[in-house]
DNA sequence: ACTTAGACTTGGAATAATATTG
DNA sequence: CAATATTATTCCAAGTCTAAGT
């Protein structure tokens, strides 16, 4: 690491190749074979598997690495040489990170995040460039400046009938009427638009349309060379080296300005979201190396820091909901895995601790203080049903609530029955309706139940049910229990439960015939926890239409099978009676289908049925639930690894790799 | 003690890449 | 081999939680 070239900003290294040495396993960014090197470890062939707990984690970020060379070594017993696939300069790159085996690497000092850190800081996209088509007022065409053009841009991408804009409660007229602040200020109030109804931005729209059939209708060529411009953005910006070794960054694009898109009733919507220059952009690199370079000419950073107890690379200020932006690492980086790792071990803390957690709750259930009573209900909620917390919000955001904003009108409680209706937007304004019976989940769901009624008396629909408790309170009061312990560490821990629980026992699965149905299995166990986490998505046009097509597909096969069994049976009756009228006869009939050949064809049309049903059930049942961020946030790569091993399952079955 | 800014995880949808099928 | 279905990745909003400020 003592090379001169070493100093140099990685910005400046633009035009380098990556070459990886499969010998020696050193991954190089080499410029031009003379230069900087950076030497890392290769990830083993086979695990060590010895150190149980990290292992299960290891597997999970283990690479296809493994594959390629397997690949190898069944082509040797194969008289054909299977060519590996050739891969892209940023697959090497990613290969050779993908080989540093992080989860053995020693963890910065304690409070510190990074010793040393350098990386390329965001790209930018292009200023705006005028395309001269005009909005239409009052039917007349009006030209515009290029950046009044730009936001009426903004306005026209936006399809009619756009996502969010269908919301109850006139989403595409909040949407509307921001867009229209934003732009009559920008407009001016001398300009001759002067009311947002007599716009007609149609002409822009078709103009973007034509844009985007142009792109979708370019040649292989074309498309070629647009890969390799990314690759070659990604390349020069994407990657930073944190000590010293080389990582993924996530999002070091600059977003791009546009109309915010808000969830839901968002009071925001629509309102311009501006472009962000470089020198708004603050930059946290590492003191001893050398800052990033800003590629847009003639422009520089805001400001550059060094603070070694945070993650981020760069941030930056939005103006829509005056929040921070920040540049990350990506999410199968050493950093974010590390964290993960801890959030697991957390859950797990969790688990040797919960009988104290509950009883310590069950028991407040009863108490004869308000506030005590109060918190050991919204734990029970909080446990049982695996909701959010719940912090206060703020006006300029959509209405959401979780367990402690939760107010009186989302409660419904029936006459008859014990089943009481709990129904509110959580987050991402994603509806949780249940149906719920307290007394249904354990021996403490009564009482928790007679709580909550007790606490919805005498109280308007739009108070709150727990007004006493607040995120803060109630964490801090798990801080009391188990430090370190909040509410968000039950969903893991409670997903993490259920998803051991779901997992059919090793035995059971190791008996089923194909992968396919071991990980139709997982992926019921999957489901369950993505039902319990209310992970919610909708289902689009084209996904109910496909759902549709496949209905039909196995109605047909069904007429098949029908219609052959038909056959079947006409052919053995065919039979029969050639036998009974002599065997003279009998010739006649040898051009019909062998009995053999057609019991064979129903059993293949039987087994095609019985593939296609499980097929459409599975995505009947997936169609409402998302899978993915329970997968990605929720379950312990270290259940699901060793759920793989015992069932003989391989891993990147279930976990794919970049 | 209370409020707010900052930092980081979680989340669904859009989009791109890849696999499958007609 | 093109059309279509499936899966992975990107995008960026929206949560949680800690720490700093007052």
């Amino acid at each position: 690491m003592s090379d001169s070239s070493d100093d140099l900003p990685l910005s400046r290294l633009n035009h380098q190749t990556v070459v990886r040495n499969r010998a020696e396993g050193v991954v190089q960014i080499s410029d031009k074979g003379k230069g900087t090197r950076k030497k890392m470890r290769r990830a083993s062939c086979h695990d060590s598997g010895s150190d149980g707990e990290i292992s299960a984690m290891k597997r999970k970020k283990m690479k296809s690495a493994g594959n390629l060379r397997s690949g190898h070594n069944e082509s040797a017993g194969n008289k054909k040489v299977i060519k590996p696939k050739e891969l892209m300069r940023v697959q090497r790159v990613e290969q050779g990170i993908a080989a540093f085996e992080w989860w053995n690497s020693p963890d910065p000092p304690e409070g510190k995040a990074w010793q040393t850190l350098e990386h390329c800081g965001m790209t930018f996209e292009p200023q705006y460039k005028p395309h001269g088509v005009a909005v239409l007022y009052d039917g007349v065409p009006i030209s515009l400046t290029p950046y009044q053009e730009e936001l009426a841009t903004f306005y026209a991408a936006m399809p009619e009938d756009g996502p969010q804009l269908n919301v109850s409660g006139g989403q595409r007229e909040i949407f509307q009427r921001n867009f229209w602040d934003d732009w009559h200020k920008v407009l001016g109030k001398s300009h001759a638009i002067k009311s947002f109804d007599k716009c007609d931005f149609s002409d822009i729209s078709k103009h973007l349309d034509r844009l985007k059939f142009v792109k979708r209708a370019a040649s292989d060529a074309e498309k070629v060379v647009a890969r390799e411009l990314r690759d070659d953005c990604q390349l020069r910006s994407g990657y930073a080296i944190l000590d010293d070794h080389l990582e993924k960054v996530g999002n070091f694009r600059m977003e791009p300005p546009s109309l915010f898109r808000g969830r839901g009733k968002h009071p925001k919507t629509g309102v311009v979201k501006l472009r962000v220059e470089p020198d708004q952009v603050s930059i946290n690199c590492g003191a001893s190396r050398p800052p990033p370079i800003c590629l847009e000419l003639g422009r520089s950073w805001g400001e550059i820091k060094h603070d070694d107890t945070v993650t981020w690379l760069s941030t930056w200020h939005e103006n829509v909901m005056q929040s921070n932006k920040y540049v990350m690492l990506a999410a199968n980086s050493s950093l974010k895995g590390k964290s993960d790792f801890k959030k697991f071990q957390k859950a797990m803390q969790l688990k040797g601790c919960i009988e104290r957690v509950r009883h310590d709750y069950h028991k407040n259930l009863k108490s004869k203080d308000r506030h005590l009573k109060q918190q050991a209900t919204t734990m029970w909620l909080i446990d049982t049903l695996a909701l959010r917390v719940g912090g206060e919000k703020s006006e300029e955001e959509a209405d959401t609530v979780g367990c402690c904003s939760l107010r009186v009108e989302h409660f419904t409680f029936h006459k008859t029955g014990k089943d009481v209706d709990l129904e509110f937007l959580g987050k991402d304004s994603i509806l949780f309706k249940q149906s719920i019976d307290f007394a249904g989940f354990d021996e403490h769901g009564q009482q928790a139940y007679d709580n909550i009624r007790e606490m919805c008396r005498s109280k308007k629909k739009n108070e709150q049910v727990f007004e006493l408790i607040e995120p803060t309170s109630l964490n801090a009061h798990l801080s009391s229990i188990m430090p370190g312990l909040t509410a968000k560490v039950f969903r893991t821990y409670n997903a993490s439960e259920t998803l051991q629980n779901q997992l059919p026992d090793a035995e059971h699965v190791i008996e089923m015939r194909s992968i396919g149905d071991k990980l139709i299995a997982y992926n019921e166990a999957n489901r369950i926890v993505a039902i319990l986490c209310n992970h919610q998505r909708t289902v689009s046009a084209a996904a109910a239409t496909g759902l549709e097509a496949q209905a039909e597909k196995l109605e047909q096969t069904q007429e098949q099978k029908i219609a052959a069994t038909a056959a079947y049976e006409a052919a053995t009756i065919k039979k029969r009676e050639a036998n009974k009228s002599k065997q003279a006869e009998a010739h006649r009939f040898s051009k019909l289908p062998d009995e053999k050949d057609v019991s064979r064809r129903i059993d293949i049309w039987t087994e095609k049925i019985k593939k296609l049903e499980i097929d459409l059930r599975n995505k009947e049942e997936n169609k409402e639930v998302s899978l993915g961020t329970s997968k990605a946030n929720y379950l312990d790569p270290r259940i699901s690894v060793a759920w793989c091993k015992r069932c003989d399952v391989p891993i990147e079955k279930l976990f794919s790799r970049p």
